[in-house]
DNA sequence: AGGATGACCAGGACGC
DNA sequence: TGCGTCCTGGTCATCC
């Protein structure tokens, strides 16, 4: 599923193969994917701008040259849990459940975006549309940058009573992660994922916080991790699927301590964890 | 307002 | 092989 390191690490390759194309030509299958009965018309002539970037889970593509009176738009995609943005080449073939296709004035060059479940969506929005996106408007910081550090999440946990697992799946509080890096971080940081937010320690939030950094800073170094079919946007799958130490290795031994990984669900979703080197409790 | 819960989406996996 | 049932999770609506 795409959370920020697989956004992120097809943010990088968009960035290098889409920047400053333009629009001439875009095909959809499924019109309920994308926001307005005229997209394709709105699209066609604008210019994708370099600017192209991520914020958590969404990725904004800026655009210029737009012909809409209400000035240049940006289109902005959510992937949700299967969606997946691939760049064809000449004459690759199409990803099994593309439901948009884009076309650029490189001929080489199209945009696929394939979506099994059809959860992900594309918004082309004008800048005030954006600003008022929910979703986008109240999500918290990006937790690769400065305004993310231990003092934050101990201000923004220390009032908090629902269990951190929760609160790190809230992209309100930090955006950008989901159901598999925050597993992988409530383990590195040895924190049963049903703790309460207030009932954390300073010491336990400082390592929660590293563990959030070094999970995401892993995943993208890997090129995300491929579950549920995740291809990153020149088709490859990543390979952070293998680093994992939590998520579905239920029923197999700890890497740290031998005892074998429980799964429980967690405000409503599966969550894994060490029974010995996250406990519920501290004694 | 914070927190808990369930719905939604659609196809895959699995049992029989 | 076919059919039914369950599973998946990001986000949002709803209720307390
Ligand atoms: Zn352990």
């Amino acid at each position: 599923m795409p959370e920020l390191p697989e956004v992120e690490t097809i943010k990088r390759t968009l960035k290098i193969v889409l920047a400053n194309l333009t629009i001439t030509d875009v095909t959809i299958f499924k019109p309920k994917l994308v926001n307005r009965p005229d997209f394709k018309e709105a699209l066609v002539g604008c210019q994708i701008s370099d600017q192209l970037t991520r914020r958590g889970k969404y990725l904004l593509l800026p655009l210029n040259k737009c012909a809409s009176k209400s000035g240049d738009m940006t289109l902005a995609i959510h992937l949700r849990m299967t969606g997946c943005l691939v760049v064809i080449k000449e004459n690759d073939q199409l990803p099994k459940y593309t439901h948009v296709l884009f076309y650029f004035d490189n001929p080489k060059i199209k945009l696929a975006f394939a979506d099994m479940r059809q959860f992900g969506r594309l918004s082309l929005l004008t800048n005030a549309e954006l600003q008022d996106l929910s979703g986008l408007k109240d999500l918290g910081p990006e937790p690769l940058e400065k305004n993310f550090n231990p003092t934050y999440l101990k201000n923004n946990l220390s009032s908090r009573r629902a269990k951190i697992k929760s609160l790190l799946l809230n992209q309100t509080l930090v955006a950008g992660l989901g159901n598999i890096y925050v597993d992988e971080a409530l383990y590195l940081a040895q924190i049963h994922p049903e703790r309460l937010g207030c009932d954390l320690t300073a010491p336990e939030v400082n390592n929660l916080y590293h563990a959030i950094i070094t999970v995401l800073e892993q995943g993208i170094q890997n090129g995300g991790t491929s579950i549920s079919d995740y291809v990153d946007a020149e088709g490859n799958a990543g390979n952070n699927q293998n680093m994992l130490q939590a998520y579905q290795r239920q029923n197999k031994p700890c890497y740290r301590c031998d005892e074998i990984i429980t799964r429980i669900k967690v405000a409503g979703r599966s969550s894994h964890f060490c029974p010995r080197c996250q406990k519920i409790k501290n004694s």
